[in-house]
DNA sequence: AGAAATCTACCTACTAAATGGTTGGTGAGA
DNA sequence: TCTCACCAACCATTTAGTAGGTAGATTTCT
């Protein structure tokens, strides 16, 4: 049996990331699921619901990732360079950040949406703090950094290069500003 | 006399960089503006020249911008923190950038703003670029980075700093990734 | 200079299509 | 029998865009 819930999120992915939040429809995400629109309704009630699973689902894609990134690299900078890998696909697939895609409808976008997106962030900048912390406990990492600034800073790096080398310079710009992050840290 | 055409694209530039290209609506910048929506049409024919219009003025103002730092800062490092703070300016009207607010349209972005989008990255990053040669051969930058990557990586941190700090941590958290952007220039 | 023609900036009133969403079903399976 | 997944047929609203017109300024012709 095919899990129609599951493909409506995929497809309503790719769609938001790929155009933007208000860059989508129903009627977009009906053709490429191949369900009418009134069904789509069935399983998310409104445009917002579906947003907010969307983004529940990123999350929870995300943090296996980076529980999975803890356990297959024990050195600091290399986790950091594995979390950037995790935009790297984006890249690859022309598709930028969900929470990016998000964070751009700005005022428009409903209260619920904007707080799961800045949770998204928080979360990111928390688990990067405690890598950069344990990194300048062994000694790989550069003890003169302020964890907590540093974090941001790589957020702000890789979402950036997401965004711009999508359509400017594609994975190998993204893997040089990757690999120039990774050596700020050193 | 007002000017009009001045006025729309004024407000028309608040919109797209506060709610995305495809966030907003003739209908609100007629309202913005107090003019009928008809009557935008008489200045832009359509929505894609508004956008069109709307990149060239904004290259248009990064462009005195950029002459006025090489006027005002001889070193290269100011110079860049200087071009960083250009963005810190969006952080405090909770505006992103332009280009950041069009690229998010991806495949659905008319080829003509695209390629502006692309443009305005492409000249940001030949300008820093050259700032940071020139820093290198007067040995305020570390001679060890490569200025091409260098650029690419600096453009992304201030963009992914604006997206990210515009909803998060505002100002002062876009200040702090700005100065271990420059620190990790020296 | 004065009349005629043209242009500019705006308007009201429309259109076709798309938007998110609702109603009231049908058929299949537990 | 009841729920689940889906559907066709709606709906009100919003979307970008058009048609046709008006008042006032500017230009052109005599």
């Amino acid at each position: 049996m095919r899990d129609t819930r599951a493909e409506l999120l995929a497809e309503a992915e790719t769609l938001v990331r790929g155009r933007g939040y208000s860059g989508f429809s129903y009627a977009d995400l009906s053709e490429a699921v191949g369900i009418r629109k009134a069904s789509i309704h069935h399983h998310f009630r409104t445009k917002e619901d579906l947003g907010f699973a969307l983004m529940g689902a990123y999350e929870a894609r995300y943090d296996a990732a980076l529980d999975a990134i803890l356990a297959g690299h024990p050195d600091a900078v290399a986790r950091i360079e594995a979390y950037g890998r995790l935009y790297l696909g984006g890249v690859e697939q022309g598709l930028g950040c969900l929470c990016a895609a998000l964070a751009t409808e700005g005022e428009a976008l409903p209260e619920r949406l904007r707080a799961a997106v800045v949770g998204f962030f928080d979360r990111h900048i928390a688990w990067l703090e405690a890598v950069l912390r344990q990194g300048q406990a062994e000694g790989s990492v550069r003890a003169a950094l302020d964890p907590a600034a540093q974090a941001r800073f790589v957020v702000a790096t890789l979402e950036g290069a997401l965004m711009m080398e999508r359509l400017l310079g594609g994975p190998r710009a993204f893997a040089g500003t990757l690999a120039a992050l990774c050596a700020s840290l050193r």
